[in-house]
RNA sequence: GCUCGAAUGGUGGAAUGGUAGACACGAGGGACUUAAAAUCCCUUGACCUUUACCGGUUGUGCGGGUUCGAGUCCCGCUUCGAGCACCA
């Protein structure tokens, strides 16, 4: 019976959604697993054939788990908020929610045609507003927390103010943007504008000043790829960097927690190290340099402290609030000048461009060691935004302090033994100090480091600078708080207004509080966000939420928030909202977070390492601090498939000619490559006819063959439309059907491994599928299924496919157990085996990577329930004993001859006793063997 | 510059330290067929030897090392890819 894909593939799939197989519901009789994908931006282009790898795989696995008993989570859903969907509707006035919506349809209909076992009754999309009232309520959770540094987990601010209160500064721990002292007696005295600016310092959802990359013109915020040499890549507006109010998240108060979690999660080596790297871990010493003439002091930090006798001048950011304090009169000209110039440049430029710049500001600090003057310079090398925004410099041994130094005529002075810094800088932690001070000199204030090694000088002054307390240990992370607001409409609004300008949260009762409708995406005359045009939504929104409307009675400031929320705002929870999607009460039960507790397979690529998978990890910690969700590391294991990359083929056009030549011809001539449409070449051979009515201009085209083919070129390249390489997975799925789609897109490679899509492979695991259909019927095309008692070469076959496959899933090895599936079926073929045994157990194997024509095949094999509900097969090592094993006997390292021993098929063991152990010496013969080295089940090599 | 990966036939890729190249594609040859499609069988790393069978040499980016035995482990390179990058 002819194999027919479309017909089996449309009946099980509309079997599933009418029975609703995949449904799924927590059940406390179950061991539970929840595998989750990075759930999609859903763009107007559709899904390309490289997007569904990671589905697949993580459908695989979670049919493979069911199939073993567990209760599997396996939900979808869409990132529908989005940028694209605004500038489309900026361009074409089409509201955002509208191309979101088909951009989903069409999405859905793609993705149902792969036949996944996704529940949709879980589906979430966060641009509603059931899902993203648990953005804007997990924001105000984190707007009335702090961050308690002795406790180590988020607090409630309300236990903040009552300590100031009572306290005031006083003994508080707690994340902060910058250290402030105050007495509860000031604090009791302050307004209220005061002390709200007073928490903001704290909040773990705040609004501060931060830098950005500002552009007037196109009124929003730029993020720094978007800016090429001051002006924006969009449009050529200038861009400033400008100081602005922004909502932030202090991510920063989770760095050590973010840095300790890594070390218990299964992710890849990789990533985690990416993250690490990202975090930036440096611990070092802060120490206070006093300014000469002057009551001012300042503190730096440092990695060296070692290195104090080698500190020729020091350096602050342009950007730092010392610069104004320590700028002498007589300097101030030059100081500006150049503060101004830095301003200017982005810190990409900064980064790319790394000329040597700086200003001396006439100021000196006093080394607080050896009392010496050193003088302060400003330069943009030294970042505002890292340790203290002061550094003291080591030309010696930094290499950018010795640029600095050597352009500037500055002073360099060695510290360790041997090292030559006449050309460059000695960075290295290694080797014996030298030069400090004798200890009965002015200066040398008893600190020696001479002949200790730089470790130990470190530590040395580390306690040194702590017991004379000149500073003190300190860790800096390079992690950074979130800027949290964008200037757009296609977001999550914020559920805040203003009352007098001090920023408060709508009544949590009122919540979600929805986007409004606006007529304009761009932003408003006044430079407003685009929320301005909605303005009856600003007042009318606010009036209904807040009880008390005289709070709304000053017009002339709008009274909502009008920036909205960034895209990870919604993807930093969406895994626990699945557990429980309908919810109205909460972002999810305490019962159904209790029962799937975290992601046990999370699958996506590996482009989100520091951004996505580093905010959701923040996102859950807060949560789980206030035991919003149980686990504090949301996603156990991690898998980052690879990208599927285009390969793309090209003609070569002879120049100035309509002719096109063969490649194994072209060297021949002077040619012109052009990318040529994918979908019209089969096997790199051009469908000539399809090509000349591709394109008008090519109707006429004439071509120069080989063997009577156009042979094409190719190359891997990004998939793209301008590349003519996409390769659309209905397309696919239509020729060959998704079975084979599924198979083959495993096939490919390994799932970690990015790789080309070649469609020249994808005929042989159509084969293969076809083989295995093949197999149930006779030459007739009826069913041909026998009772018989399955013989021990197809025992052995199946149990070999049971042990491999099942191994190959855990592993996440699937291109292998595609191999051996096409083995084992070749196996069976081969020995004409048609038991009803042998056949429901190869299916069942099958069904997690083609569960279509699995579930007709169970059919087929007279089974009434779903293939879905049979069971995982096990293997019988028993089946699988060898008859006898062969060993090769090595003479001098070369391989003279082999023996078959026999083996006892119950215990599997050799039947020799000198062969007896593992890996045993033993004299087979006095004469000739000397050593017998044992490998088990493979192969011995007997030395002579 | 730093960190992490990777390197195996014409191609995608297999190989718990144990017969390298499974499986698939492509290619070549053959069977069936009026023909095509489909299907099936054989060959297919390179080189040498042979009429043929048999047999041999060499071979996993390069150079060393450990081992009876290395694609695999260790040391040192080369190249490619990814990420981070003035982080004191």
């Amino acid at each position: 019976m002819e194999y027919k894909f479309k017909e089996i593939e449309q009946k099980w799939q509309k079997r599933w959604a009418d029975n609703g197989t995949y449904r799924v519901n927590e059940d406390e009789s179950r061991r539970k697993f929840y595998v989750l994908n990075m759930f999609p931006y859903p763009s107007g282009a559709g899904l390309h054939v490289g997007h569904p790898l990671g589905y697949i795989a993580s459908d695989i696995y979670a049919r493979y788990k069911r199939l073993c008993g567990y209760n599997v989570l396996n939900p979808m859903g869409y990132d529908a908020y989005g940028l694209p969907a605004e500038q489309y509707a900026i361009q074409t006035g089409q509201h955002p929610a509208v191309t979101t919506a088909q951009n989903i349809n069409r999405y859905r209909e793609q993705l149902d045609k792969i036949g996944f076992s996704f529940d949709w009754n879980r589906e979430v999309r966060t641009c509603e507003p059931g899902y993203y009232h648990w953005t804007q309520w997990a924001f105000q959770k984190m707007f009335n927390s702090y961050y308690d540094n002795d406790l180590n987990k988020a607090q409630p601010i309300a236990d903040l103010i009552r300590h100031f209160e009572q306290k005031g500064s006083d003994g508080i721990n707690a994340a902060q943007s910058e250290e402030l002292d105050f007495t509860a007696g000031e604090w009791n005295s302050y307004d209220e504008r005061r002390k709200s600016d007073i928490l903001m310092n704290y909040r773990i959802a705040y609004q501060g000043e931060t830098m950005v990359n500002w552009c007037q013109e196109l009124g929003t915020v730029l993020a720094n790829d978007e800016v090429v040499e001051g002006v924006s890549v969009r449009g050529g507006f200038p861009v400033e960097q400008k100081k602005m109010r922004q909502w932030c998240l202090r991510v920063s108060a989770y760095s050590q927690r973010l840095l300790d979690g890594l070390d218990t999660i299964d992710w890849s080596e990789s990533i985690k190290e990416t993250q690490r790297n990202w975090i930036g871990r440096s611990e070092g010493t802060e120490m206070v340099f006093h300014v000469k003439d002057s009551d001012f002091k300042f503190t730096i930090f440092t990695t060296r402290a070692d290195t104090i006798f080698g500190v020729t001048f020091m350096v602050l950011a342009p950007e730092s609030e010392l610069v104004a304090a320590l700028t002498a009169s007589d300097r101030k000209k030059e100081v500006d000048e150049y503060i101004d110039k830095v301003r200017k440049r982005t810190e990409r430029e900064r980064i790319a461009d790394r000329k040597v710049t700086g200003v001396f500001s006439g100021s000196y600090a006093i080394n607080p060691l050896t009392g010496e003057d050193v003088p302060i310079w400003i330069s943009d090398y030294v970042l505002a935004g890292y340790g203290t925004g002061a550094i003291m410099a080591v030309p010696a041994h930094d290499s950018r302090d010795y640029a600095f130094a050597k352009h500037f005529g500055l002073e360099i002075r060695p510290l360790i033994e041997g090292c030559d810094v006449s050309e460059e800088s000695f960075d290295a932690k290694e080797g014996i100090m030298m030069n400090s001070p004798r200890p009965d000199q002015a200066g040398s204030a008893g600190l020696v480091l001479n002949g200790l090694t730089v470790k130990e000088a470190i530590a040395a002054t580390k306690k040194y600078v702590k017991e004379h307390k000149l500073g003190k240990i300190k860790v800096n992370y390079r992690l950074r708080d979130a800027i949290f607001s964008r200037q757009r409409y296609w977001g999550e609004p914020f559920p805040v207004y203003y009352d007098n300008g001090i920023p408060k949260m709508i009544p949590e009762s009122c919540l979600p509080l929805e986007l409004p409708e606006i007529k304009e995406y761009r932003p408003t005359a006044t430079g407003e966000p685009p929320l301005g045009h909605a303005v009856k939504w600003a007042f009318d929104t606010a009036s209904d939420k807040i009880v008390d409307k005289s709070l709304i009675d000053n017009k002339t400031v709008f009274p909502l928030e009008l920036n909205t929320m960034p895209g990870f705002a919604g993807s930093s929870a969406y895994y626990l909202r699945y557990m429980d999607p309908h919810n109205g009460k909460c972002l999810v039960s305490p019962e159904a977070d209790n029962y799937w507790k975290c992601v046990d397979l999370y699958l996506g690529g590996s482009e989100h390492a520091t951004g996505h998978l580093i905010y959701s990890r923040f996102w859950n910690k807060f949560l789980y601090d206030f035991g919003y969700s149980t686990v504090e590391e949301p996603f156990s294991k991690l898998i980052n498939q690879g990208m599927i990359q285009g390969r793309s083929n090209f003609v070569y056009r002879i120049k100035d000619t309509n002719t096109f030549v063969s490649l194994g011809l072209k060297d021949n001539y002077d040619t012109t490559p052009i990318h040529v449409d994918v979908n019209i070449v089969s096997n790199d051979i051009l469908d000539v006819e399809a090509f000349k009515a591709w394109r008008p201009e090519y109707n006429t085209a004439d071509f120069i063959l080989e063997d009577g083919k156009y042979v094409c070129g190719w190359a891997v390249e990004k998939m793209s439309k301008s590349m003519f390489n996409v390769v659309n997975p209905d397309v696919v799925i239509e020729k060959y059907g998704a079975d084979t789609l599924r198979m083959y897109e495993m096939f490919l490679g390994p799932l970690e491994q990015s790789k080309p899509w070649d469609t020249n492979g994808i005929d042989g695991c159509h084969r293969f599928v076809r083989k295995l259909w093949n197999m149930f019927f006779d030459r007739n095309g009826n069913v041909c299924i026998s009772d018989e008692e399955p013989v021990k070469d197809e025992l052995k076959s199946i149990h070999k496919l049971i042990r491999k496959v099942t191994s190959d899933i855990e592993g996440f090895s699937f291109n292998t157990s595609v191999s051996a599936f096409m083995i084992c079926v070749n196996e069976l073929s081969a020995l004409k085996c048609n038991k009803r045994e042998i056949l429901g157990i190869l299916v069942r194997l099958i069904s997690p990577f083609a569960p279509h024509i699995s579930e007709e095949l169970w059919e087929i094999l007279g089974h009434n329930s779903t293939i879905c509900d049979s069971n995982w097969p096990e293997c019988d090592e028993k089946y699988l004993v060898e008859d006898n094993i062969t060993y090769s006997i090595s003479f001098n390292g070369k391989t003279r001859f082999t023996m078959d021993f026999p083996m006892d098929a119950t215990s599997g063991q050799v039947q020799e006793a000198v062969l007896a152990n593992d890996r045993t010496q033993s004299y087979i013969d006095g004469k000739t063997i000397r050593k017998v080295i044992v490998v088990p089940r493979k192969i011995v090599n007997i030395v002579l």
